[in-house]
RNA sequence: GCCCUCUUGGUCAAUCGGUUAAGACGCAGCCCUCUCACGGCUGAAUGAAGGGUUCGAUUCCCUUAGAGGGUACCA
């Protein structure tokens, strides 16, 4: 058989050879150790957590290394591909700060020098690898039906390949040139399949990064290298763009686990160097029977990455956390230092983790809760305006209105060595601080508490709001007494029957009068920036 | 069915043959205190099961179980 031959027949318009394509992609310049690894998205739909679990993996370690961190748009299966897609990737990358070395712009012009970076721009590279493949006898075209549906694939599939697990030889590895061109002159549509050098019996022995060495059975399949759309399924795009893009450590789902012998047998075929691996586990919920699954954007809100937004966490919580969950050193790391900025973690491709963690809202919030607590009033300030002028356009015109007041009101309990760590998302403070803002309702309840009035009577008669926190509290002091409360604690709980209350009591009608609330932050605070005035009116109702 | 991966408290997890099996979140209690929070202290809670190997297994090996993934002209 002169496979030179047939592939002439095949793709007779290709004329350039591997090799000058090759030496058009030329090695990347690379100290010891400097990572080129990749974002690899489809446009098919609005981000989710997973991809961004497994872009933040390649990313950092591209970062740590002081490598190459480059974006392709895998945008092969035009069918599936969901308008604005595209930019929403853009997006949320940038939101999140990830800077990417190498990628397409928005309107096809490539940033980088191993372009193009758009899988739908790269058809001609993949057929010039293919024919090349078919002249040395390493693959051959295909002519069985394609098939829309799965079943019928499955069907196919049953009575051409053998049942025993051990080949699945492509009934047309064996065609002649005759029959070839027979199919041609009808003008059949032909895939490009692999003819695999395997018999079903070999094992191989790969290393993946995260999982150590892994032993499986070799790739013993005719697999599709070209569609008979001429353009390639993952496996072959991923071998020639990865190759010719220098990638050095690919990072990807687990789910490709299974089929690295496939990927590896093709990089073989092709003469190319295996490049190293690195499969990440899903992010996780526990479903309704109480078992892991992927976490979905149908019913997890927080697998859409937008969302994260939406509700206004700080984009460095939702990082830290996500480190937190990919490197089990980073909770260390941070424990050590506190005041350091995520990016300087040095992350260890050791500790990667190889379990798939459960995704944990609570420990986010708690993350979320450290990292607000530490900025100023006025940091505050600026990251809550900005997702109101997003998500919430009329607070945004009031809290512009009155930028001063409200950030007072932000700078509550927050500083000193114990800063309070109740907020952990922008879009929580205008209920939280809902006093503040607005002064309480729902009145009516409160008048009607035993007491309530007639503590709050005296309390403001004469009011004025003293410079001092001990002259305040002395003052509240000063009327519980009159009216019978006990202002030593001791005494009270020795003997409750005989006082109206304590000064915890007093202190609760004065936070309902000024909070609608029983809890709040410290009372006089509260007052100083209430102001003497409006102060006086709640207490008074 | 077959193939691959994973399995330490509720969650994230440390240990890389010898520890009273760290730590964080969450939970409970106590202290602090004008409430809540913060902070401090204390506590409950973990090696899937069964076999080996070893003086000694959470750690190494095997079996089983469970979970996840794959088994497409999807990625």
């Amino acid at each position: 058989m002169d496979y030179q031959k047939l592939a002439n027949l095949l793709y007779p318009n290709v004329k350039t050879s591997p090799e000058e394509i090759l030496a058009k992609y030329p090695p990347r310049n690379l100290k010891q150790g400097e990572v080129v690894s990749r974002f690899a998205p489809s446009p098919t739909g609005f981000m989710h957590i997973g991809n961004f679990f497994q872009m933040f993996i390649s990313y950092s370690l591209c970062k740590v290394s002081n490598g190459v961190f480059f974006l392709r748009m895998e945008d092969t299966d035009a069918k599936r591909e969901v308008e604005g897609a595209r930019a929403f990737i853009y997006d949320i990358l940038n939101r999140f700060g990830i800077k990417v070395d190498e990628y397409p712009t928005l309107d096809g012009k490539d940033v980088g020098n191993y372009g193009p970076y758009v899988q739908s721009q790269r058809k001609e590279l993949y057929q010039i690898f293919a024919k090349d493949l078919v002249a040395r006898g390493k693959a051959f075209p295909c002519f069985c039906k394609k098939t829309e549906g799965k079943e019928e694939i499955l069907e196919d599939r049953k009575t051409k390949f053998l049942e025993n697990d051990e080949t699945e030889y492509d009934p047309c590895r064996d065609l002649s040139y005759e029959e070839v061109k027979e199919h041609l002159d009808r003008g059949d549509k032909f895939a490009i399949r692999l003819r695999t050098k395997n018999t079903g019996k070999e094992r191989i022995v790969f290393h993946d990064l995260i999982k150590g060495d892994i032993e499986a059975k070799a790739n013993a399949k005719d697999v599709i290298l070209i569609k008979n759309d001429g353009i390639p399924p993952y496996p072959f795009a991923h071998a020639v763009d990865d190759t010719l893009m220098g990638t050095n450590v690919v990072v990807r789902g687990e789910e490709y686990l299974g089929s690295t012998p496939v990927h590896l047998e093709i990089f073989e075929a092709l003469g190319f160097k295996p490049i190293a691996y690195c499969h990440n586990p899903a992010v996780c919920k526990i479903g309704e029977n109480g078992n892991r699954r992927k976490i979905s954007k149908r019913y997890d809100p927080e697998a859409k990455m937008l969302y994260y937004f939406e509700e206004g966490y700080p984009k460095e919580a939702v990082l830290e956390y996500l480190l937190n969950i990919i490197n089990s050193g980073f909770e260390g790391w941070r424990a050590k230092n506190p005041d350091a900025k995520w990016e300087d973690f040095k992350f260890g491709i050791n500790d990667i983790t190889a379990v798939a963690p459960i995704f944990d809202l609570l420990k986010l919030n708690d993350i979320s809760k450290n990292i607000i607590a530490k900025m100023s009033a006025e940091e505050v300030y600026e990251n809550w305006l900005a997702w109101a002028k997003e998500f919430k356009p009329a607070l945004a015109d009031y809290l512009e209105a009155n930028k001063e007041y409200a950030i007072k009101v932000c700078g509550i309990d927050r500083g000193g060595l114990k800063p309070r760590k109740d907020i952990y998302k922008w879009s929580m403070i205008q209920e939280y601080f809902s006093y503040m803002l607005n002064r309480p309702t729902e009145k009516e309840e409160i008048d009607n508490i035993a007491n309530y009035k007639e503590f709050l009577t005296e309390y403001a008669k004469g009011f004025t709001l003293p410079a001092e926190k001990d002259e305040w509290f002395a003052g509240v002091k000063s009327t519980a007494e009159k009216l019978g409360y006990a202002t030593d604690n001791k005494l009270y709980k020795a003997n409750p029957e005989a006082y109206k209350g304590n000064t915890a009591k007093a202190c609760e009608y004065i936070r309902l009068a000024l909070t609608g609330k029983k809890n709040s932050p410290d009372i006089y605070e509260l007052m100083k920036i209430l102001g003497e005035k409006e102060t006086l009116a709640r207490l008074k109702g």
